[in-house]
RNA sequence: CGGGCUGUGGCGCAGUUUGGUCAGCGCACCUGCUUUGGGAGCAGGGGGUCGCCGGUUCAAAUCCGGCCAGCCCGACCA
């Protein structure tokens, strides 16, 4: 009964450990067709939890829900030049159908800004129907070369926002809302995972937007993962599918548009953002499950007491899973709790009972306490609560130790094979992020000296932030 | 699509050079007993047309030919 190697160590290598996570938390399997992925109920129970809040988010801010067609014709992604030569390579074509050869190919979405495009232009009229703000949780479809479980798949699941707004500005102001309010929101204060906000360069711009603004966070390995993205499409879509409005002088005038998104891939980052060499950790907020408590031993009274104490959690609010699964090994069930990375930990043996206490162990720190088990269910309340900013400000401080201000090529390609390199924009630009590609380094996104979001891309003083990323 | 490699129970592999008790190992799984405060021990057990097709041979996981699939490295991506 000693302590044994359960994943490969992080530092051992990185893919090997995350491999391992995904099948020793139970979290998904590789599909049958290459690159898609079957999420098993513990992985989709975290990504319904971020459906749960991103959406609320999204209500917040005004969107609705709706729902638009899988399929759609090739003709519509032929019409927005830039947006088919930068999917075209990526797409999944359907040529047969009741088995017949269609007289148009199908696309499976890869993304819906045409076809939403098509119907938008068909209900909004006046600037009396505007902003139009809608939002689908969805399925898409992009062919990947190069598949990896949550963080890239061929097919995956997100949210798509799609608007349209009366002038420039305000389409600015609200992806860069839908950025600030719901992402960031979000990911900092239900996943504990910083983000650095900023634009997309030009090369790594969505393609038929004008601008594209994303949240990058660093994963364990010091490499980036693009969190999720905000896009100012401006009126290419609307210029091409005639999505346009009468204004108040009687004017017919194209609209501005936004979309942004939030995919599976944040389950991926998930891991790799808080997870050490015992498995995931996961953040009190969003956890499916934030107490197991755990029967030391199968007695009656002891699997009695858990279940008591349990409820008793249950009844202020926390979410809690009994484990009295005594037929298993004690060593075995603890392992498989911090491999699923559930926060906290409790034991109750008969030791425990006889005290009427219990054994607490935090899983982010592996530091162990005894609780009596009346104070039990408030203690946890306000040590999920500690534990949540804690991983937060654990991840940032992490984060910043391995972000490094460089002045020249040479230093940014360096330092972004350890960490973020952070360099004047005017200093690399368009030529040096040429350069460091060679390196598989790129430029996650620009910002202001202070992370703020600038105004546009050619505003002045800007920073590049270069790393590795997935 | 260019370069390197691999296909053997659910997973990870050995065996292939030197055809013949090689259908085997570890983990997982099942049964029983003992265990249970950090991945338990012992005993027993189930499960594989050795990627597919063809060839050589008395005999093929092993040799030959063809095909298929997958992995890793390079150009695109939430």
């Amino acid at each position: 009964m000693s302590k044994q190697r359960v994943l490969t160590p992080q530092d051992e290598d990185f893919p090997a450990w995350y491999q391992d996570i995904l099948n020793k938390a139970e979290l998904a399997d590789n599909g049958p067709v290459r690159g898609t992925m079957v999420i098993r109920p513990y992985g989709f129970a975290l990504w319904e939890r971020m459906q749960a809040a991103v959406n609320q988010r999204i209500v917040d801010a005004g969107a609705e829900n709706a729902y638009f067609p899988l399929f759609i014709p090739q003709s519509y992604l032929n019409r927005e030049s830039e947006h088919v030569e930068g999917f075209s390579p990526e797409l999944a074509v359907i040529t047969m159908g009741g088995g017949r050869e269609l007289a148009e190919p199908v696309i499976v979405r890869p993304t819906s800004e045409t076809i939403i495009n098509a119907y938008m232009s068909k209900w909004i009229q006046s600037y009396r129907d505007l902003p139009f703000l809608i939002n689908q949780w969805a399925n898409v479809v992009r062919w990947e070369m190069r598949p990896r479980i949550f963080l890239r798949t061929t097919e995956f699941l997100w949210q798509e926002g799609h608007t349209a707004h009366v002038s420039r500005q305000e389409a600015r102001e609200y992806a860069a809302k839908i950025l600030h309010e719901v992402y960031q929101d979000f990911m900092e204060s239900v996943l504990g995972i910083p983000v650095l906000i900023g634009y997309k360069t030009a090369s790594e711009r969505f393609p038929g937007a004008i601008n594209s603004m994303s949240l990058e966070a660093m994963m364990r390995d010091a490499k980036a993962l693009q969190m999720g993205t905000s896009h100012e499409l401006g009126q290419g879509f609307a210029t091409m599918f005639n999505t346009t409005y009468l204004d108040a002088e009687g004017n017919q005038e194209y609209v501005w548009q936004t979309s942004w998104g939030v995919s599976s891939r944040m389950v991926g980052g998930l891991i790799m953002a808080h997870g050490d060499d015992l498995g995931m950790v996961v953040p009190p907020r969003l956890a499916p499950i934030q107490v197991v408590v755990i029967a030391v031993r199968d007695d009656g009274a002891v699997v009695e007491a858990c279940h008591s104490l349990a409820n008793e959690m249950v009844a202020v609010g926390l979410r809690v899973k009994v484990d009295d699964k005594t037929g298993t090994g004690f060593g075995r069930r603890c392992t498989n709790w911090e491999l699923k990375g559930v926060p906290i930990r409790i034991e109750i043996g008969p030791r425990d009972l006889e005290q009427q206490q219990t054994t607490l162990i935090t899983r982010m720190t592996g530091e162990k306490q005894t609780v009596s088990l009346a104070a039990a269910p408030q203690h946890l309340v306000t040590l999920l609560e500690d534990i949540q900013d804690n991983m937060l400000a654990a991840a940032i401080s992490w984060r910043d130790s391995k972000i490094v201000d460089v002045v020249n090529l040479a230093e940014a390609r360096e330092a972004s094979q350890v960490g973020f390199a952070r360099i004047a924009w005017e200093m690399l630009g368009t030529q040096g992020e040429v350069a460091l590609a060679e390196d598989a380094v790129t430029v996650r996104c620009l910002q202001r000296a202070d992370g703020s979001l600038p105004e546009d891309i050619d505003e002045p003083n800007l920073l590049a932030i270069c790393a590795k990323s997935y």
